[in-house]
DNA sequence: GCTTTAATCAAACGTTCGTTCAAATATAAT
DNA sequence: ATTATATTTGAACGAACGTTTGATTAAAGC
């Protein structure tokens, strides 16, 4: 029961955090607000966090700790790159679907000029850069060329974590309705886009 | 003379601001900052643009009305969809990595949470999709496929903003060094990506 | 020269910020 | 039952927040 209540004090402030964070930013959310939504004292944020921070690390490592998982999941050597670049695009607009305020705060709301911050999301996006390479690779793309390597990478996790954060202005400009069907045309949609795309900078890089 | 200074003070407001909105985000950047920088009275920040909030507008603004010209700019009826397309990307590159800052303060930086600016954004978000669907349209997408459309025009824009946000990371992450050699080969191959992608895509769309 | 308007200034308003600390309560181990 | 450890509390710290005010200086119109 002690060890439940524990976990569960620390876990609410994590949550609430993220859920504030995904909306407002970093920046924009208070150590009272977080407290108050987590329904705990405010000494509890330093007590099991050493700090506002420590709240953002442990999100960001959440995140990413679920985000490499995801990509490797759909990498499996014995199927051709086509599907497992599929199979990873399904799974990462589900998980980021699934997961949209943890992925929100761990990519869009980070305060990139706190060097602490910095060097922690850049140590784990090199990290999932390397699952993905080797994928790109497979699809006909130079592994040596950086350039279209850290384009393609990029691309991939912005289009979707870009999607996700502008949804309520998308639903303003054009009339959609995000459910299940929106997203299975979604995930073959960017999947056709990626698949082809690659497969004929390939080609051209032939030439 | 006045009528100079006047505007310069006014002027290095909105410079400063961008410049810090762009590295700390709006909420994390304060009006006395704002000041210090731009070498102002705070009191001038709430003379000129009726407070914090009212620098934002400007700097989402401004940055609208440049990128939709450059978008336009890119487009010519008389041209193939193809060379348009290369000329828009081209041209978004070339201005974004020109006006880093104004991209930066008016996309990742943004407090959505504030109602205010979260309308004004997507007002000005729909007016710049105008123009890039119409080229998707004539790239062989079905201009009534709203999913694919919202698709193709935000993925654009965040894939080379994303690039810009996330250029210091890059840096660490692969060795790279962003000069004019770069972005040459860089525009080619969001160009490659696109053409390829929305082309292939089309080609499945008749199946 | 005088009046009107625009621009700049220092100072203060009341809030909220993140963090700390000592005291109090609850749980676990002995 | 008592000690030790873990959790929670309320109060306070100085600093920074965005905004407003009234006075002061500069410029323009007449």
């Amino acid at each position: 029961m002690s060890e439940m209540q524990k976990k569960e004090a620390r876990q609410r402030i994590l949550d609430a955090a993220t859920s504030l964070f995904s909306k407002k930013g970093y920046a924009g959310v208070g150590v009272r607000e977080i407290a108050k939504t987590a329904d705990v004292n405010i000494s509890m944020i330093s007590y099991y966090f050493q700090g506002k921070v420590g709240i953002l690390k442990e999100i960001i490592d959440a995140f990413h700790d679920a985000y490499h998982r995801v990509i490797m999941d759909g990498i499996d050597e014995h199927k051709p790159p086509e599907e497992c670049m599929r199979s990873v695009i399904r799974n990462l607009v589900h998980f980021i679907r699934t997961h949209t305020e943890l992925a929100m705060a761990a990519i869009h709301a980070l305060p990139l000029d706190i060097p602490e911050i910095a060097e922690r999301k850049a140590e784990r996006v090199s990290e999932a850069f390397e699952g993905i390479n080797g994928l790109v690779a497979r699809l006909g793309l130079d592994p040596h060329d950086v350039v279209q390597m850290s384009i393609v990478g990029q691309a991939l996790i912005s289009i979707i974590a870009t999607h996700f954060r502008l949804r309520s202005i998308q639903e303003h400009v054009f009339d959609i309705e995000f459910d299940d069907a929106f997203y299975e045309r979604y995930t073959e949609t960017i999947s056709a886009l990626f698949i082809d795309g690659i497969t004929g900078m390939a080609a051209e890089n032939q030439n």
